[in-house]
DNA sequence: CAATTCACTGTGCATTTGTTCAAAAGTAAT
DNA sequence: ATTACTTTTGAACAAATGCACAGTGAATTG
């Protein structure tokens, strides 16, 4: 009964505002036309819009910030930064903007490349999900990190190595393992399975990798959404040093691994693999990323960053208080 | 240069745009702020609308066509018609909002089911696509026809099967084999290969089935986009009686399977097949699609359709008529 | 170099839109 | 049925918007 009701409401909204918006028609004429007064028609398009009905959105061109970005290369050594020039930092439109632009520069270099290892993660999904389904490079895709567990589907590594694999019309290495094994012999055991051994290997020979850069922040963090670590032991974490991860490695403030207990127990490349491969690509965005990038930076492993201006001053900020201090 | 030029331009129209529709100041408040002229920042909300920076959309509420619906039901003994109430026809909306109100219908009946099996198309893919990753019924997903050479991505049947799973949290049965086998005594070797044979039986026995309906529209038919038949093919079909298809397998007006010289050729559940499964839902929009769904009715194979009221109009009508001359 | 064109600008006025307010129409409780 | 209350309505006015047109200057052409 309400339904019903509610439905016809929100249909006489719908129709008020095509009208108006699609037709071009004046209050006037739609207050004729559906014999109402046009009071009436303007409060329909008010509520209109108040609901939801009528959605307005304005699509920001999507530039970069060259500055911030030869600062970020020149002051990190880094082969080439990308930074997405935004207005406000919590622009949930940031990311996939983010993903575009990087999706972009990434298609470009994948031509004169054969291999590429991809890792999971809400920044390196969007990258994924921007690739032009039109690139066709047969590029071999990767998996550079095991499964995880009880994660949102939609950033299941598995998935997304498939689902580029097919957007590039190459290959796919899976590899079959979870993330974190129980012990770090069982891991041992794990990583000297043939087929195990052989994703590897292919993923540590990829002339390009892809990985998003994790925080320690509890809203934020992978390790706790997967379960693997949880609060208490993500604090302790902090007070020790840690500062964030790449690809579930755990990094220090100067960019050093940072030795968590867990490490042996993952199952995935190294920072060391990493590094060796020509050209890595670390996507992040967000505020609460900085100190992560900033030691992901140091580290020396990325030779690629895609980030958005805010952060990048932010980085930029604490890069320069630090050695200042020092 | 110039695009340099262009960005700072759009980015003008966003900014003005996001002033006027987002922050909700006046025009003349806007010139102020900008110092421009009142007329300037009217002309470049004028130039943001017609180039698309600012994008108006009308979401209408999605209704079923209950009158239709029931029609249809009675007409053709379905045991559930949906009838997405639609303005008009060539809206390219219908769609993905069909798809919607279908994998709403779905979702409530996959929690008796323990295996599905689905078909590629363009509809079938926006009900996956529409299907809630809560949803999370353990249900086994079946590929039941094999996969189509040189098709769009993102309509390939084996990642359609793929996401769905994953959206169900349940297993995955893929059908590694070609659509089409290129002789009908190659296609017998490739059906009696256990892998084969075993998927096959796993689509078979599924509770519910999912398909498309395809035309001998040459601009809609997925025969010439694969290229498994081209043009000429597809006017010779139609001279001889053919309507369209439902999982590849041509259907004549009366809904006999109509014999096509391919079809000993096409790997994949036979209409037989797809008429034992306890719930086959169809799901295909649009005007030119009328008389093969009318054929496809007939056939007796569907329990389930799911269309738009326009397309529904057009195939009671022609029931009508057809039925009145005889 | 003048002439012509063309794209762009802003003034002034007509039209459209937004707001206020008092009256009307419901609603619920006594 | 009466009261006290909220909600909805549209007339009237104020504000904002849209448009036609004339003016400006830069670029192009004879």
């Amino acid at each position: 009964m309400n339904d019903f009701a509610d439905d016809h409401h929100s249909e006489l909204l719908a129709q008020v505002a095509s009208l108006y918006y699609e037709q071009d028609k004046t209050q006037n004429e739609i207050a004729a036309e559906l014999s109402l007064s046009r009071v009436k028609v303007h409060r329909l398009l008010q509520e209109a819009r108040s609901s939801g009905v009528v959605q307005i959105t304005i699509h920001w061109p999507m530039s970069s910030d060259l500055e911030l970005a030869s600062a970020l290369e020149s002051r990190f050594g880094l082969q080439k930064a990308i930074v997405l020039r935004v207005r406000r930092a919590d622009d949930p439109q940031t990311l996939p903007r983010l993903g575009q632009l990087t999706a972009r520069f990434l298609e470009s270099r994948l031509r004169q490349a054969t291999t590429m290892a991809i890792c999971v993660g809400r920044a390196t999904y969007e990258v994924v999900h921007a690739i032009s389904p039109d690139a066709q490079t047969k590029v071999q895709v990767a998996q550079a990190i095991g499964t995880m567990p009880r994660f949102y589907q939609k950033y299941d590594s598995s998935a997304l190595v498939g689902q580029l694999a097919q957007k590039l019309g190459g290959g796919v290495s899976y590899l079959p393992s979870p993330l974190m094994a129980d012990t770090p012999e069982a891991a041992h055991v794990i990583r000297s399975q043939r087929d195990i051994e052989e994703a590897l290997h292919v993923a540590r020979s990829a002339d390009i990798a892809l990985i998003g850069i994790g925080t320690l922040d509890p809203q934020t963090s992978g390790f706790v959404k997967t379960g693997l670590v949880d609060q208490a032991g993500l604090e302790r974490l902090r007070r020790e040093g840690a500062v964030g991860d790449m690809g579930w490695r755990m990094i220090s403030a100067d960019g050093q691994l940072f030795p968590a207990d867990f490490d042996p127990r993952i199952i995935g490349l190294t920072l060391d693999d990493f590094q060796r491969i020509p050209m890595t690509i670390a996507v992040a965005s967000g505020a609460v990323k900085a100190q992560a990038i900033l030691g992901a930076l140091r580290s020396g492993v990325i030779n690629v960053l895609a980030t958005d201006s805010e952060t990048a001053s932010l980085v930029l900020q604490a890069e320069a208080e630090i050695t200042v201090d020092a």
